[in-house]
DNA sequence: ATAAACGATAACATTAATGTTAGGGTCAAT
DNA sequence: ATTGACCCTAACATTAATGTTATCGTTTAT
């Protein structure tokens, strides 16, 4: 198949799939005029690198197992799990970021409120000593 | 002060400080020779920026409130609350983004401890049985 | 044979703050 | 007057996957 039909199958741009190409991801045969020919297969591998892709892998992490993992159950290619492992503790570090500015910022939200509060009072204490 | 000085007292590089000028965040004088200019108060004015910046805002939106916070309490710049309440979602988004990819982490690689379980298994059956 | 649809390569754009480098002025001390 | 420490502007680089555009060749259907 064509890298148009290929495109519409996996859902992933023309595009895209010449970048991951150029990454040596997926290595289409040419025909004689010069068009990518895909394996019926390569729909597999793209939608592989999709999923890889979605766990924050980059495309370089991706090929340095993909071809292991297109034979194999996961699980037998050693090159994984410490990249498993690397981006694990990666978002873990994202997350704790994230989640102190997150505090500071719900700190900061809550003050407004405070003096929103604090407005009403002396609207209050206005009536009651008027 | 000229902008060696200011760098020093905020630790904040050169090239950011005429950065931040460029976004309009602050507005130094300028001597006859070209030089720039600051104030002693400028150091306040950048630690404020650095602040905001470590919050996670972008120099836009700093600079959409940031002359308002220097004279009064936040509390009473009204622009600020919905850019925090703004920023507040998007880190939600993105924590829970994290959050699922390293569920999804978590349990590709305890697959791989199940797998060396497995593996164990076979040795103790072999030791077992030969 | 012409037009529409598809394919190819190549290059630039995107984001945003910061680093780096190049090619110059300025100033103070020697 | 020379040196070293500053200052200036301007421009390119960084990251990484993807979008966009330009220019061109190919195929297919009319």
């Amino acid at each position: 198949m064509k890298i148009g039909e290929l495109s519409k199958l996996t859902g992933v741009s023309v595009r895209s799939l010449r970048y991951y190409e150029q990454q040596g991801l997926i290595t289409p045969t040419r025909l004689e005029n010069g068009y990518r020919e895909y394996h019926k297969f390569t729909v597999e591998e793209v939608n592989t690198i999709k999923f890889y892709l979605s766990l924050g892998l980059s495309t370089d992490q991706i090929s340095s197992f993909l071809h292991c993992v297109l034979k194999n159950n996961e699980t037998f290619c050693t090159e994984v799990l410490p990249i498993y492992k690397e981006k694990l503790e990666e978002i873990d570090k994202q997350i704790q970021m994230l989640t102190n500015i997150k505090s500071n910022l719900e700190e900061r939200i809550r003050s407004f409120n405070v003096e929103i509060y604090n407005k009403k009072e002396l609207e209050h204490d206005h009536e009651k000593y008027s």
